[in-house]
DNA sequence: TATGAATGAGCGTTCATTCAT
DNA sequence: TATGAATGAACGCTCATTCAT
C-alpha cells in the first residue's frame, strides 16, 4: 500500500524532471518555465509545487544530478597521474558547468547553502568533488607536503578560477584547459 | 554653462547614490529597490534610468567603489612579508565581500563581464586585486618558481574559495581567516 | 455488526468535529483549514469528504449547533415581557453571531439555501429563531395589529440590522444592544 | 502637465472598468476574471493592480456605482406617498441587488467595512440609502412617533430581510415585493 | 533631462475537492 | 471507508524597465 503510493509519487516526480530535461535539451536551462514543465508533463501547476519547493529546487536537482554523473564517471576512471591527465579529466565537468552563463551562476549561487536543511544537490556535489580529488591524490605523484584535503580544495579553487575567467572579457584569450593546466602545475608540482 | 549642466547632472547622480547608500546602511543591499531610491532622492523613476543603465549598474558602482576603497588602503600599506600578514591584510576586504550573501553573489556574477564595453567597476577591481597582489609579491620572500601574475591569481582563487566556504553550512567550522592562512601558506610557501 | 460500523462512523465524524472545534478555539473560524482538521483528527483528507459534503457543511454544522444551543437556552427561559428584557435575552446570540466577521458572513450566506435539500443547520436555526420569537410574542404585551409571524420576522430583521452595523466603521458608536433596543421599541411598541 | 497625466490615468481606469462591465453584461458578475479584464482592456496585469487593490475593489466599485445610479433615480423621483408606491420605487434596486447570488453576497460582505479607510462604495451606498429614505419620510404620511433616521433604518432592514428570503428555499413562495409591502405597512403604518 | 504611468512575463500560492487504489 | 497524491483555476504579486509627454 505504502509502496504503491510511493511509486506513483516517484513516477510523477520523474515525469516532471523528464519534461524539464526535454525543455533544457531543446532550448537551454535559462529558457525553462514552470508553466511549460507542467504542460509537457501533463500535470497541474499545483503538482509541481507539491514536489519542488520552487523552480530553483528543480534546477538544483537537475544541474546537481548532471554534475553527479560527471563525478561518477571520474570515479570510475583511473586516477590521473599527471597534471595534464588531470586537466583532461576535469574538462568534461568544466565544460558542463560553463555550458551556459545561467548554469554557472546557479552553481555558484547554490554551492553554498545557508543552513544544513537547505543543502541541495549542487552543494553536495561540491563536497563530492573534493572527495574525488582526494581519492585521485592518494597515490599520485604530486606534492605531499600538505594534507590531501588541502590539495583537493586547491584543485577545486583553481577549477572555479579557470571557469570564471571564461566568462570574463578580460581573460578570454586562454582556454579553460590552458588556464587549468597552468594552475594545477603550479599547485601540485611546485618547484617542478 | 556646460559646466553648470554637468554639475547638475553630477549632483543628481550623487543624490541617487547617496539615497541608495542610505537604504543599504539601513536595510542592507538585498533590500534595495529602485522605487525606494528615487523616492528618497526626490526624483522620478525615469531619472534613475537616465543615470544608470539598470539597477545592476548602480549596484556594481556602489559595491565596486567599496572594494576600491579597500584596495586603496591595501596599496597604501606596506606589502606583507609573511602569509600571516597577508591574511590579516586581506581580511577587511574579505569581510566586506561576504557581509551579505547577496553582495557576494553580485560580486561573483559581475567579476566576469561578457564584453569589454560592459566591464564594470567590480570586474575592474578584480583586475586591480591581481595588480595589488603582484606588487606585494615583487619583493616578498615567497616562492619564485612561477610567474608573479600566476602567484597573484592563486591568491585571488583562494580568497574566493575561503569566502565561499563561509556561506556553506558544511564548512562553517573554520573562519575565513583560518582557511585563507592555510591556503596561502600552501600556495606561497610550498615545501615550507 | 451494523451497530459497530455506525458507531465507528459516528466516532470518526465526532473526531473531525472535535478537531475542528479545537482549531476554532485556538485560532478562530476563519483560520480553519481542512488540511489541519484531518491532521489533528489523524485521518486522510478523503475521509473528511466522506463525512462532509464540503468544508461549508462542517462550518454550517458547527456554527448552526452553537446557534441551536443559544436557542435552547432562550426556549428554556421565560418569555421576555418588555423590549428591554428581549434585547437582554437576545444579546448572547447576537454576540456569538458577530464574534468574527467570517462567522457573520457565513451565517448570512447560509441563512438562505438555494434548494430545499440543501437546507442546512444555520438555515434551520433561522426558522427556529422565528418560532422562538413567536412563542415569546404569544402572551407578551406588544402590538397585536399584525400577525405574530410578521412581528417575529421583524425582530429578526432588526437583529440582523443591529449586528450589521457592528461591522461598519461608520456606525460603531452605538452598541448592538442599544441599537437593538431602539429598533425593538419602535417595532413592537409603536406609538408607545 | 499634471493634468494630462491625470487624464491618462483616468482613461486607463475607465478602460478597465468598461472591459469589466462588458464581461459582466455578457456572462454575469460571478464569471468576471481579472485576466479577462486586462485582456479586453488591452493592458498588462500589473496595470490592473496599480489601479485596484484587488479584484474585490473593482467589484465594489462596479456594484457600488450601479447602486448609486439607482439611488440617483430614486432621489430624482418624487417621494412615495404610500407604502405601495414605496415598494414599487424600491423594486428596481432590490432586483439589481438580487440579480445574482454572487452580487448579493458581495453587497452583504462589503456593506460593513472594518475600518474607515477601507470603506468602499458599497458601504457608502448603504449610508446613502438611509439618507434617501429620510428624505422620503420628511413629508410623507407615515408614522411620526419615532425619529426619521430610525424609520429609514427600518426600511433598510426590511429590504434586506425581503431580499434574503428570496434566496431561501423555505420562503420562495412570496415575491420580494409582496414581502416588502407587508413589512413596510407594518413598519410605517402601525395600527393602520 | 525629468516624469511616472504602464508594462509584462512568470512565479508562487492557495486550498477545497476529486479519484484511483 | 480510508487514503493522500493530484488537481486546477485563478489570484496576487513582483519590480526592473520602457516610453510618451
Amino acid at each position: 500500500m505504502i509502496r504503491s503510493v510511493q511509486k506513483r509519487t516517484l513516477e510523477t516526480r520523474a515525469k516532471l524532471i523528464a519534461a524539464a530535461q526535454e525543455i533544457i535539451d531543446e532550448s537551454g536551462y535559462a529558457a525553462l518555465r514552470v508553466e511549460e514543465v507542467v504542460l509537457r508533463a501533463g500535470m497541474a501547476k499545483g503538482t509541481f509545487f507539491a514536489h519542488f519547493k520552487d523552480k530553483d529546487a528543480l534546477m538544483d536537482l537537475i544541474i546537481g544530478s548532471e554534475i553527479d554523473r560527471h563525478l561518477d564517471a571520474l570515479e570510475a576512471s583511473p586516477a590521473p597521474q599527471t597534471v595534464e591527465q588531470m586537466a583532461d579529466a576535469l574538462m568534461p565537468l568544466c565544460n558542463y558547468m560553463t555550458c551556459e552563463r545561467y548554469v554557472f551562476d546557479v552553481i555558484l549561487r547554490f554551492s553554498g547553502a545557508a543552513a544544513i536543511e537547505e543543502i541541495g544537490l549542487i552543494a553536495r556535489t561540491f563536497g563530492r568533488q573534493i572527495e574525488v580529488f582526494e581519492a585521485w591524490l592518494a597515490d599520485a605523484p604530486f606534492r605531499r607536503d600538505i594534507a590531501v584535503e588541502l590539495r583537493a580544495e586547491g584543485i577545486h579553487a583553481f577549477m572555479i578560477q579557470a571557469m570564471s575567467a571564461q566568462f570574463c572579457a578580460l581573460h578570454n584569450a586562454e582556454s579553460i584547459q590552458d588556464r587549468l593546466l597552468l594552475y594545477l602545475r603550479a599547485w601540485l608540482l611546485p618547484g617542478g
